[in-house]
DNA sequence: GAATCACTTCAAAGCGCTTTGGATAGCAGA
DNA sequence: TCTGCTATCCAAAGCGCTTTGAAGTGATTC
């Protein structure tokens, strides 16, 4: 049953039944309600293809996923932050167009989804420090938003971040605080933005309380648990092993509570463990007290936040960019704690 | 620049420049090169809407994520789920369109998508024991493949599913075996169509060794880390607790794992955990040798597989249904041992 | 020279909607 | 009676592509 059909059966026009399908005022009410009861009677649904074609609008959102064979893992926070965006969509009407391509694809993938009319608009995921896709978008000439910022990308550009500098340069000052000078970090990929800044706001906080910064307890690399377990068995090797951890999420924190445990070490007495919490859904930092001190931000309201960004950001009619800065807030847990002069 | 504008500027009509770019054989090859030049000095690329609307395929796979108010959860295997598919949908040239939508509005959001040509084809995540989701599907007749089965829905439909039933009832008889009889069950919600198999596995592996189920051992809940933790300390609580667990999935193992360690019980020695492993990219059981003794299957490769499935079944003249039936492999970690008499 | 054929190319008809720019009717006001 | 207005409704023109059915061109065959 199409719309010709309809206002064949209806004895009246397309335009008719179309207006008084979709609200518009001038049309009779007793006519919308007869319109309306065919509708259903017939069980009547609008082709969304034609109708994307003749407004022009998709009515979706792109999200291009890269995926790198050598790795194969999805990004840990992406299922909640695709939860989070997915129900704004949904209450704006919209739907989110998943592409998953490999590394070397994307920039094509990109193109593709986004040249004509597939997406109205495009998330750009865990941006890289000088990542190609910010340009590549803009000369697109398609709404975007990242996810993060690219600090190497002069093109401006919307988007949405967490100011992980100083949120970790906030936490490791409150190891600091707690008496920690000898201080690890296990980070993530550093060719990551997020990582960078979180590498940035960890060595500024150690430089302004006058400590050199040691790469021996400096560990980058893809946010795993076995690779905060092995990362922190390693680290306690170390001549002279840290005191006090900083990691980036709480994955690895789960390797590194083994690692510690499977050592005999208690945290928050033997050594103290602080992560950054995106307060992925099936991973929380404990019920109710946290178990981590962390500093926390939850990625299911940045997946929101994005969504409504973004989605102003293609109905209004001046484009103009958005950005939003957000702070990342500490929880005190049981993982950190003074430190101990016999240690 | 349109099909149109790119013809007129070639001097030639939109059904030669169409069918030059699509590789059609009735055109000549020095057209053929001409059409593709301009094409690529013109960045031309075709309008998506449009074709699709002109094809009657969107060349497109909708997965509907069902989000309850209440729980807030992301079913914790869905990202690598996703992962798998939206590889083998790139390579097929699909594309994935997500919608989050809440519990109350799925089967509208079905309709929605499905009934006119949004998609090509559905995958339903996550069945309950009596999905009416599948009913639906059916009627609106649009190609459709459950990643799982729904025990009690009788109209047919493609699947792709784990013997979970005998996974954990392999996996109980392994602990059995091993010398446990008081064993718990630390299972997922029991009204998925998927815990209430392996309920029944658990169930069949104790009643052929003769040993009555005991419900004060055993618990049905939502897959979190917290849950695997409050369940084991409330476990280990009974006045006869029990020597060896059975867990739905690696993220409660690890609240096991806490609650073990916090009563200072040792993996393997004190207590055997056993937990069923879906390989999830960031949360792997151990990087060389498996810690936690697990029934494993990958859920990145149902969700390739699930593709292909329904790619075929979309692609076939005749659309009979497709099911498969994978088994869980036994693999054996430091989580389990014998029962030792002094406990 | 006419007929046949393969090879190219094209005009035009969709696909199923939305939206523009009237048309029609009824009614009040001049 | 005529005008102007409002409330309804409609015909037709897109949106930008694919695909059908046909036509034009040489070359080949009879």
């Amino acid at each position: 049953m199409n719309l010709r059909e309809l206002s064949e059966r209806l004895n009246l026009s397309q335009t008719t039944v179309s207006r008084a399908l979709n609200g518009y005022p001038e049309v009779n009410e007793a006519t919308r309600k007869r319109v309306a009861d065919a509708a259903r009677l017939y069980n009547y649904r609008p082709n969304i293809r034609a109708r994307t074609l003749a407004t022009g609008r998709a009515m979706s959102i792109g999200h291009i996923i890269p995926f790198s064979k050598q790795s194969e893992m999805v990004n840990i926070v992406f299922a909640d932050f695709i939860a989070g965006a997915g129900e704004v969509y949904s209450t704006h009407g919209y739907n989110m167009s998943l592409s998953v391509v490999r590394d070397e694809d994307e920039l094509s993938a990109y193109r593709g989804v986004a040249e004509k009319g597939a997406v109205d608009g495009i998330i750009v995921h865990s941006p890289a420090r000088n990542d190609p896709r910010i340009a590549f978008l803009a000369d697109l000439d398609i709404p975007f938003l990242v996810h993060g910022r690219a600090s190497e990308v002069t093109t401006p550009y919307s988007w949405l971040d967490v100011n992980n500098t100083r949120a970790i340069e906030t936490g490791t000052q409150y190891l600091l605080d707690l008496g920690h000078h000898r201080i690890g970090l296990i980070n993530g990929q550093e060719r990551m933005d997020f990582a960078q800044r979180r590498r940035d706001g960890y060595l500024s906080a150690l430089r302004s309380a006058g400590i050199a910064a040691d790469e021996t307890i400096m560990r980058s690399g893809e946010m795993n648990e076995p690779y905060g377990y092995t990362s922190t068995l390693d680290l306690l090797e170390n001549d002279s092993p840290p005191t006090a951890l900083v990691t980036s999420s709480i994955v690895p924190a789960l390797g590194i509570r083994r690692a510690l445990e499977e050592r005999g070490l208690k945290m928050g007495r033997d050594i103290s463990v602080l992560c950054y919490d995106d307060e992925i859904s099936y991973l929380p930092n404990g019920c109710d007290a946290p178990i981590f001190t962390a500093m926390r931000s939850s990625v299911r309201n940045a997946g929101r936040r994005c969504a409504e960004m973004l989605i102003e950001q293609i109905n209004s009619a001046t484009p103009e960019l958005r950005t939003e800065l957000w702070d990342a807030e500490l929880v005190i847990g049981t993982s950190t704690g003074p430190l101990l002069s016999s240690v």
